[in-house]
DNA sequence: ATTAAATAATTGATGTATCAATAATTGATA
DNA sequence: TATCAATTATTGATACATCAATTATTTAAT
């Protein structure tokens, strides 16, 4: 392949191999009767990993702005599954909890994660993950 | 690196490097003080590269859903870059043209483009480039 | 202690992604 | 040829991404 060709190719494929892998994971939701996005369910784990964490936090951790994560927490909200507590040591900062129901959906999603996972990473072995990894790290560099 | 962890986090890292070079693109794109999007860039070159395709032909080339490419050619349009032009044979069917004012815009952005690829490239191999996009394939084909 | 700077979260505006439904037209078939 | 199916494009609804601006509060500096 020559040299244009390759850049743009690969950057292109990364950008609609990204969008494909949501896609798929908001069908097999919604497959499994299952009203939560993406996005959505990053936030939730990751709120359920680490119960209290405040916002932006949270966006660090996920890589979300600070405007995202406040729309999608407000649905998350809306949905019962989280709750912003105040936090005594500080009125900017709200703490955030998952609730029970919270808790429930998260234990009927995580096997269906670990589900999509396994397919989206069918036949390739970890070294070449390693490999992928090191050069996704390398682009960000790049980007940074 | 557990298997677990490798797995979740090759896949969050395509996801966050994806997003981070279109925001890349389009702040290098604004910092030129020009006004397009990353994604309005990807449908004016291919309706350059392919003067009167129409628009289910340039959602497959490009990866969008008709309804996203509807609603950016309109955007397109409002700009002067591109015509919908009705196509004789087909009462259905807009053929899409670049205007004078679209040729100008793409020999602005071209080389910038270059840069923007260049830049996310720097220090990866072509053969390295190369793994990458069989992976990438391999990923796709999975998500199927 | 006051003022200035930094931080946490929200809101508004615009653009894109996705699904679902629809309109208009064309193609296939019986 | 009349009907049914497929195709092309659009629109509506909802969610997310991003930038910019704003509010409220806290921290730092003078």
């Amino acid at each position: 392949m020559k040299d244009k060709e390759l850049s743009s190719v690969f950057l292109f494929k990364l950008e609609t191999t990204a969008k494909q892998f949501r896609r798929y994971k908001n069908r097999v939701f919604k497959k499994h009767n299952i009203d939560i996005t993406s996005d959505q369910w990053i936030l939730l784990k990751n709120i359920n990993e680490a119960e209290g964490i405040n916002q932006s936090e949270l966006g660090i951790r996920c890589k979300k702005e600070a405007a995202a994560v406040t729309r999608t927490l407000d649905i998350l909200e809306k949905k019962q599954w989280i709750t912003r507590e105040a936090n005594p040591n500080s009125r900017r900062v709200y703490n955030l909890f998952t609730t029970k129901n919270g808790k429930k959906i998260i234990a009927i999603i995580l096997p269906i994660a670990l589900e999509i996972r396994t397919q989206a990473r069918m036949n390739i072995a970890d070294d070449d993950l390693t490999m992928f990894n090191r050069l996704l790290d390398e682009i960000l560099t790049n980007l940074g």
